[in-house]
DNA sequence: GAAAGTAGTTACTTTAAAGTGAGCTGCTAC
DNA sequence: GTAGCAGCTCACTTTAAAGTAACTACTTTC
């Protein structure tokens, strides 16, 4: 058959569309990003425990006081995804009790200053967002 | 009671923690931006359908066409919500049958602009990124 | 001797986002 | 007279992410 329905080549273009979408690096980024704690974690090692300084690496119990919503499970799950993906560096010292830190690496530096970059856009414009929402909403 | 267990100041701690993320307007936004089709549709808007032009307004079919994906309801709820953060503007006119197009507002084409660093990126790195998925995986 | 800190894991449950499929109105082309 | 385009909405189901709770094992402090 070289004639399909409309219907035959719309799930064709659908089926094509989502294998290039689970090849294209900007959605998996943006999937990884948006992580419930990943921008959390990313800030809190990139910008210091108070997200106004430098980055510098923290222990687990660290991260886990100061992302204070954060369950263990949660926590480490989120660390291993970003080890995985070279952006976090993990370095466990064999003292008593064991101490593992957590730092940065260069790769993971600059997706924090990027992830910043949007940071900066949300604070800038949140007036300006709630105020359209307000307007949306009365109507 | 002034003396309380650690328990108790965990849940406390965790309580207020969730209670700013609730406000924190970077973290509003990443969710936002996160959706499934949030950022399909403003690189679609911002930057053409070939997502490598100039904005242009759009019609909803010319979306859904471009997006094969997309089912209608996840086309139009994610263009509400942008209307209603003032990113998109939709205009209908009234010809046979009826015309609507979207467009990016100012405000959506500067968002457009900060999400697009990000894309860059993630293509940038993306060979680094999966090196570093496959040197972790093999161990 | 109960509780807290150290860094986690495992199993189970909840929930919010996304997907599915049908239907609507009015018109046109084959 | 079936199918298509146009621009949606509504009800239902699925699924993946997140949350909850319990447990590991060893040390130190109240």
């Amino acid at each position: 058959m070289t004639t399909r329905t409309a219907a035959e080549r719309k799930a064709d273009a659908k089926a094509q569309y989502n294998a290039f979408l689970a090849v294209c690096p900007s959605h998996q980024i943006l999937g990884r990003v948006s992580g419930k704690w990943v921008a959390l974690v990313l800030s809190a090692l990139g910008s210091g425990p108070d997200c106004a300084g430098d980055a510098r690496p923290m222990r687990y119990s660290e991260l886990a006081r100061v992302l204070a919503g954060v369950s263990p499970k949660m926590l480490s799950q989120t660390l291993r995804s970003l080890e995985r993906d070279g952006l976090v560096s993990r370095t466990a010292t064999a003292t008593v009790p064991v101490t593992v830190s957590y730092e940065l690496t260069a790769l993971g530096l600059s997706l924090h200053h990027t992830v910043h970059q949007l940071k900066l856009w949300a604070e800038r414009h949140r007036d300006d967002v709630a105020a359209h929402q307000d307007r949306y909403d009365a109507t």
